[in-house]
DNA sequence: CGCCCTGTGTGTAAACACAGGGCGGTGCGTTACT
């Protein structure tokens, strides 16, 4: 799916930046020519358009800036969430012609960091890496704007979205740190992103117009299953026999850490090179497990969240959650790091509905109405722009706390971060009013997160094709079958069965028996729904209690809606038509008399 | 929200039931101290 739009791909312009953008790829870089993909995204990147990659990781995402880079006058900046990552890039990079990387961040000793900046000013260095955090400096920015960079590119920035609402509220303000630096062409990679994180990191970093090119996201050899499970210590023992049986090597995710580290001991007991990895071991622990998980030396890694992102292993053949994550997007790109290689690979889902809780638990806690208001009457008290330091002082928050509150109150539209990177008052709302609307809107973007956990509820629980619950919702359309994964394979053996005769319900019952819903699995049916079809994927809806949203999927006689207010929802036809619950908004068409 | 641990209560005593509290994920950067 490749939603580009505006490319005039046959001009002679074109066919030049092509050809400029291929012999600097096999000159500069040593490769044998670029995918179509990519191509089309750096050309984008060339002629100066703000563009979005949506490209599976091993799709060659990085070449899109690396290469353009060296066509474009002036450094360019690269934010990258982690710091192990910024090594990765300097790396691979320094293996090639292609004109040296740098970094600026807190590992690194403050020689190092000079001769960094001073590389980058005399233009020995074309690609200067950093956090977030570090464009959070005033000094920072100050300094990176007298380079004058000619491109601004965030990888993995489903960040802004995942982590910039509470736990890296520097992510929120990158949008004003490329205005501040000149506002230099954006390009924004990622490797996940459902429809609405691309929206909200287009929105975020204030792109203009740009170009989204979005790769499939199937991944037809990955086999997708759900275990369903009422007691705990059933789940458990599952875990670890399935973990042992399964194919190597393999990664097993958990929601703790201490979870992590019972099932590592767990299964090394029985033998396995298996270890725990987790954000509470010492650093030198978690690269040895990195490290040798990469060198083929593990069969398992029992992990948190935390071991993810730069995991970047072909041969993965499984991956098992023994515990349900807190959303689609956060599943799919943890079972993505399986049979990268294209082989045959696995991802089972160990489900108790219990599990959800937790992550409810991690979506919740907001910050306080009191403190906005606060804040919000401190910049409007001011003599002039408010320093973010000054506000630190009053306030007494962390640095990270007081951008969270400070985020919300831009967004409430009460302040206003200046140009040169102050906070002033915005609007005319009185410091409780912009403290309940800033209250609000955080308060809806936790409805949203908890949504998110309940479609984690809808995909293991579904009769249907599991691939086409994922698929759809990343936007994209798929017809069951799939095949591969255990309701498709469940349907087709029932059918197989019925065939030739026989035709037991018992397997229903063991369905309910391991929690899952006991009812027979169901194909989509092929005739028109009577009514039904108007409520099309990517229709803008209404609902009488919900108000608008957007249909991102079907499956069966339900939809899937993203409701502007309450986040997703997933509805059956068959009761939002019966009882007149759900209609077009307006200006869809098809529809005669509006609803209220 | 749901777990796990601890302490209390019961009362032949031992072992068990139950209530209450604390805890749970992701990383940057900075700073105080070995």
């Amino acid at each position: 799916m490749h939603d580009s739009t505006g490319t005039d791909g046959g001009s002679a312009s074109s066919r030049d930046a092509r050809a400029r953008l291929e012999r600097a790829a096999v000159e500069v870089f040593g490769w044998s020519g670029l995918r179509p993909g990519q191509a089309e995204a750096m050309e984008e990147v060339l002629r100066g358009r703000d563009t979005l990659v949506v490209m599976p990781t091993g799709a060659g995402k990085s070449a899109v800036y690396q290469v353009p880079a060296v066509l474009l006058p002036g450094p360019t900046v690269v934010v990258s969430p982690l710091i192990s990552l910024q090594r990765d890039q300097i790396e691979g990079l320094s293996d090639s012609d292609a004109p040296d990387a740098v970094a600026v961040n807190s590992a690194q000793g403050a020689g190092e960091t000079a001769e960094a900046w001073r590389a980058v000013r005399e233009g020995d260095a074309e690609y200067l890496l950093l956090s977030p955090e570090q464009l959070a400096k005033d000094e920072v920015v100050e300094r990176l704007a007298r380079t004058e960079p000619s491109l601004f590119v965030v990888d993995e920035a489903q960040c802004i979205s995942s982590w910039g609402h509470d736990f890296r509220p520097d992510y929120l303000r990158l949008g004003h740190v490329a205005e501040r630096l000149g506002r230099p062409t954006l390009l924004a990679l990622t490797a996940t992103a459902a429809p609405p994180v691309r929206e909200e990191i287009v929105e975020r970093l204030g792109m203009e117009r740009p170009a989204r090119i979005v790769a499939g996201f199937d991944r037809p050899n990955l086999r997708l299953e759900v275990r369903g499970f009422l007691d705990e210590a059933e789940k458990r023992r599952a875990v670890v026999e399935r973990a042992a049986a399964e194919a190597k090597p393999s990664i097993v995710y958990t929601a703790t850490r201490r979870e992590s580290e019972e099932y590592a001991e767990q299964l090394a007991d029985l033998g396995l090179a298996a270890v725990a990895y987790h954000a509470g071991l010492r650093s030198a622990e978690r690269s040895r497990a990195h490290e040798a998980f990469l060198d083929g030396g593990l069969d398992v890694v029992v992990a948190t969240s935390a071991f993810g992102m730069g995991i970047d292993k072909p041969d993965v053949r499984f991956v098992l959650h023994a515990s349900v994550p807190g959303s689609p997007d956060a599943y799919y790109q943890e079972i993505g790091r399986a049979g990268r290689d294209g082989a045959p690979a696995s991802a089972v889902l160990h489900y108790r509905s219990e599990d959800l809780g937790l992550q409810r638990f991690f979506s919740s806690g907001s910050p306080d109405t009191e403190t906005l208001a606060d804040i919000a009457d401190a910049v409007r008290g001011h003599d002039g722009p408010l320093p973010v330091a000054r506000l630190r002082e009053r306030t007494g928050l962390s640095a990270g706390r007081l951008t969270a509150a400070v985020n919300l109150l831009e967004e409430a539209g009460a302040v206003a971060a200046v140009p040169d990177g102050g906070l002033a008052p915005a609007g005319d709302l009185d410091p409780r009013e912009a403290a309940d609307r800033a209250a609000g809107l955080d308060r809806a973007r936790r409805r949203l997160e908890q949504s998110r956990v309940e479609m984690m509820r809808g995909y293991a629980e579904t009769t249907g094709c599991r691939r086409r619950f994922l698929l759809g919702y990343f936007g994209e359309e798929y017809e069951p079958p799939c095949g591969n994964c255990d309701n498709c394979l469940a349907a087709e053996e029932e059918r197989e069965r019925e065939r030739e005769g026989g035709n037991e319900p018992e397997r229903y019952e063991e369905r309910g028996a391991r929690g899952l819903p006991a009812q027979p699995v169901s194909l989509p049916e092929e005739g028109p729904r009577p009514d039904a079809g108007r409520f099309r994927t990517g229709a803008r809806v209404v609902h009488r209690e919900w108000g608008e949203g957007l249909v991102m999927s079907e499956e069966g006689d339900r939809i899937t809606v993203l409701f502007d207010t309450v986040g997703y929802r997933t509805l059956s036809l068959d009761a939002v038509v019966g009882q007149e619950l759900l209609d077009l908004a307006e200006g869809q068409g098809g529809q005669d008399e509006p609803d209220g």
